[in-house]
DNA sequence: CATAACTCGAACAGTGGTGTTCGACAAGAG
DNA sequence: CTCTTGTCGAACACCACTGTTCGAGTTATG
């Protein structure tokens, strides 16, 4: 079992502050540059960087611990979302606010690809992941997603096109208020059955 | 102007063999593994690490060739897929053949991305984006796609969902021979207008 | 075959990161 | 108030990589 690093149990107040502070910090560092050095990581959460190593063993253990963080953090504000309701409209609503978060931890998600070992950063996917499939599922039950791919795929597909428009972003081709709506009506597309008219 | 270290003007014929087994080994190492060193490299490729750089002032050049050579031999390859006729039908052969060899160079131009200088990647990438762009163009006076988001964008979407299966197979959730086959039903329905019926 | 072009290994300098050690000092907990 | 816990900066060892230099050997080419 990897991390958890910071264990909260029997620190020092001031042990506690830096951590979050690093961690803070680390987030910030690592969204604008994927390969942020322990030393620009420290300096800008106001810390030593004897003090980062004497919370966190690694520069990998650190990365994991702001990955977690981050992922909690997410799936804390997925969770207000309603599902309920008209499949599609539960998936507009749904897609609107994964973006915030796919566009705020982009280059973390990055970060945390190339300095994790390989599979951790699917593995704490994982939750988020379950959320989407069970409404796919619920959609086509109700005959308005399509069923002749994997849900899987059409899984990935959403993730797809939603990274996608970050990068797009990115080189200026397309402006953020605008995203949503633009994956929003390709999902939707793209989820719609062979034959069936695709929903305005 | 960047790059094309490799003139093949007045160069001896042992010098000119050795240059295209660096580009060839490169290639191969830099798929496998994005940050491949030059000592890998020249060893893949038969060769002493000096001779590399005789001919590669640098490990930025040596990239930027080898993908300027993947490129070339894509825009190769897609040229020859016939564009005409019904669009959705064209659109379909050429995801077939793009597909093919966004599976075979994906690291490659991950590896591209973070060792070339920001936009290179893009800037040679414009040649295969016009193909695609006009095709989209023509579908659209056609009828057959829709015209509620930019042009753009769509490229962008067939882009990501082609890189995004690429991503499935490497966890191993579709299999290669399936891939075209999802990727062409979802970009198809993506690009159908609201309103309109999905083509099967 | 003679010469210019090329190759090679080893060794070097330089860079930029990681992780550790040391000793002095500060701050929270009991 | 005391003592454990934590902090800090500087310095160190280490590592992997890039790019260069040297001198001796090899190979194409005219």
């Amino acid at each position: 079992m990897p991390a958890k690093a910071a264990s909260t149990a029997t620190k020092r107040a001031d042990a506690q502050r830096n951590i979050a502070a690093i961690v803070e910090a680390a987030t910030v560092c690592l969204s604008r540059d994927p390969s942020a050095s322990t030393s620009e990581i420290a300096k800008a959460a106001g810390v030593g960087r004897v003090t980062l190593y004497g919370h966190f063993p690694s520069r990998t253990d650190l990365v994991d611990a702001v990955f977690v963080h981050a992922i909690e953090g997410g799936e804390a504000a997925l969770g207000q979302v309603d599902l309920s309701g008209d499949p599609r409209a539960a998936l507009a609503r749904l897609i609107e606010s994964s973006w915030h978060l796919v566009d705020r931890f982009r280059s973390l998600l990055i970060a945390a690809q190339d300095a994790l070992p390989p599979g951790r950063v699917r593995e704490l996917h994982a939750d988020p992941m379950v959320r989407v499939e069970r409404l796919i599922e619920r959609g086509r039950k109700e005959g308005v997603f399509r069923t002749d791919l994997p849900t899987t795929w059409l899984v990935g597909t959403m993730h797809s096109v939603m990274h996608g428009a970050a990068e797009e972003i990115n080189t200026g081709r397309v402006t953020p208020d605008k995203a949503a709506e633009y994956i929003t009506a390709t999902v939707l597309a793209a989820f719609t059955a062979p034959g069936e008219r695709v929903p305005s």
